[in-house]
RNA sequence: CGCGGGAUGGAGCAGUCCGGUAGCUCGUCAGGCUCAUAACCUGAAGGUCGUUGGUUCAAAUCCAACUCCCGCAACCA
């Protein structure tokens, strides 16, 4: 596998993305759905491009948070979060997010992990002992300043948050975070890192009013990593957390995944969690002298249609498995990807997914796909059209459809514009059913069989690229698509299908059998009740 | 001075970081086609890009001020 030589090989470039890890301590809604997906999409497209990919996501099982709710259900914490861990994946599973590893903090060699690089972080002098007292919010898991406070019902002291304060002290260990304040505003000042730009100024201004350090430890409960050498501490959820990302590499032994992935492409996380990675985390790595992520990338939140929040007593909250059950796996797939920007929020209706499931896969790439692929079923008995020379329009349609599967969705899906993307695809559909009705095979059928056989297999080729260009965001559907048409697996990356594979394919005796409708119409559900 | 998001043709959204013919989907209207999933194609109407002021040869895009809308309870990306 490993080229021995110093020229590197581009189809080995390695590539290691993550989601963040969900905190189970409630069943996965769409939010997790959206990011499990996006992120997905981009280590499907990495691996088209020919790149070695490394996906990793899975859950965060530890903190007080977990701990207090097992104890409400009178159960072990363990318990619970092998319980709520598991919706995560299974959700994973369902919407065919192809994770190289599904990792539990509550894992033997994610624990050894943490503890070693807190002894990393403790060797380089940046972690000492103090005490530390004032308002902390369980909810939050965060203290807060006497000023950040706010007055209840009742005299009650609210975080910001509005959520209870409780005075506390504890011992607690303490990370220098102060000390990196100025490589890391160094490194969120350079564009790239952290993205979108939006992210990056917000944290930015956050930095540069002076950072404090931070609380890494805690004593009030056990449910967590053990901090070596202090047995009654547990680490902060977040030092245990972040550490995930390495763990999975194999950390702290000098494996071959550790020299392959790290750093870290791409972190892909909720715009509400970027403090964590953007500042808390390279200050950690930093400390750890471990190379910093190449990117973290905030994306923006999934709002009901009307830029309602999702919550159970407006009764929009969506379990992620029913969508897909009722309008198919991909089909959520596309949509999500394909109706909101990456990097900011978004909203989703039963609506408007019904609306771009008929439009756009069903009317406009499925029924392309219907039209040319029955066609030629029914009037060359399945036997693959012969290419008679190429007029002019081929040879547009073709540069047009190459346009897209070799420039314009690559260039768009390398920058996180899915959505954009998309939307290339999407216009090179509609040049290619543009196409059909120029030609009109069906009268070519009567008047000029070459040119129809001609036009037949320009369709057939296109088709398969467009398919082909799609599979990161509706793998089931595209590859169903392939099969049918006799794709070898061996052609389906942007630059295989680019290649001369029709005329051996159609000279191999390959016969194509009677297509059936690759998106069914779909019909917006009249019970929404759930 | 709490934090943040948004305001672009009828609806939903890109574009804003790196100023230079305002783009996409749906809808509407008028044609065409009839191979196909009541699908497809062509053309048209429809926008002074929230307001005001500034910078500039040029602003949806940069700067300043303002108006309005939304999220910050549980769950939580």
């Amino acid at each position: 596998m490993a080229q021995p030589d110093n020229a590197p090989d581009p189809a080995q470039d390695p590539y290691y993305i993550t989601t963040a890890i969900f905190y189970p301590n409630g069943r996965p809604h769409i939010g997790h759905a959206y990011e499990a997906i996006a992120a997905d999409v981009i280590a499907r497209f990495q691996r088209l491009r020919g790149r070695r990919v490394r996906f990793q996501t899975g859950t965060d099982e530890h903190g007080l948070k977990m701990a207090r709710k097992a104890e409400e259900q009178g159960r072990t914490a363990r318990e619970l979060a092998d319980e709520m861990s598991g919706y995560f994946r299974d959700m994973c599973d369902a919407l065919n997010i192809s994770y190289d590893r599904f990792i539990r903090t509550v894992e033997d060699d994610h624990h050894r992990a943490s503890q070693a690089i807190w002894k990393r972080m403790d060797a380089a002098g940046d972690l000492y002992l103090d005490r530390y007292e004032g308002w902390y919010s369980v909810r939050d898991e965060a203290y807060y300043d006497e000023s950040e406070l706010k007055e209840g019902e009742g005299g009650q002291k609210l975080s910001p948050q509005d959520t209870p304060v409780e005075w506390t002290v504890e011992e607690s260990w303490f990370f220098r975070l102060s000390k990196y304040q100025e490589p890391l505003l160094e490194w969120l000042k350079t564009p790239g890192n952290v993205e979108p730009a939006s992210r990056r100024n917000e944290m930015i201004a956050f930095v540069e009013q002076g950072l404090r350090d931070l609380s890494v430890s805690r004593t009030s409960f056990n449910w967590g990593v053990k901090v070596p050498g202090s047995d009654n501490h547990v680490m902060y959820v977040w030092v245990d957390a972040l550490t995930n990302y390495l763990t999975g590499l194999g950390y702290p032994d000098e494996t071959e995944d550790m020299r392959d992935f790290w750093p870290a492409d791409l972190h892909l996380i909720g715009k509400d969690i970027v403090r964590f990675h953007t500042i808390y985390w390279p200050a950690f790595l930093m400390s750890a002298d471990l190379p910093l992520p190449k990117q973290v990338f905030g994306h923006g939140f999934l709002l009901a249609r009307g830029g309602e929040k999702m919550s159970k007593s407006l009764g929009n909250v969506v379990d992620p498995l029913e969508l897909a059950e009722t309008f198919g796996v991909d089909t959520l797939r596309y949509f999500l990807m394909r109706e909101v920007a990456l990097g900011k929020d978004g909203s989703y209706s039963p609506e408007a997914i019904v609306e771009r499931s008929n439009g756009e896969l069903g009317n406009a790439f499925g029924n392309l796909a219907q039209r040319t692929l029955g066609f030629i079923a029914k009037n060359l008995d399945g036997n693959l059209p012969e290419i008679f020379g190429h007029t002019e329009s081929d040879t547009a349609l073709f540069a047009a459809v190459d346009k897209a599967i070799s420039e314009d969705i690559p260039q768009r899906f390398e920058e996180l514009a899915l959505q954009q993307g998309l939307e290339a695809w999407l216009q090179a559909v509609f040049a290619c059913n543009a196409y059909i009705d120029a030609e009109a095979p069906w009268a070519l059928r009567k008047t000029d069989p070459e040119r129809m056989h001609s036009v037949l297999a320009t369709l057939y080729i296109t088709i398969a690229q467009l398919a082909v260009a799609i599979q990161p965001v509706i793998p089931e559907r595209a590859g169903k698509l392939l099969d049918l048409m006799g794709i070898d697996p061996s052609l389906r990356t942007y630059e295989g299908i680019r290649s001369h594979w029709y005329s051996p394919l159609a000279e191999s005796g390959f016969a194509l059998n009677k297509p059936t409708p690759l998106f069914p119409r779909l019909e917006l559900p009249e019970d929404e009740a759930a």
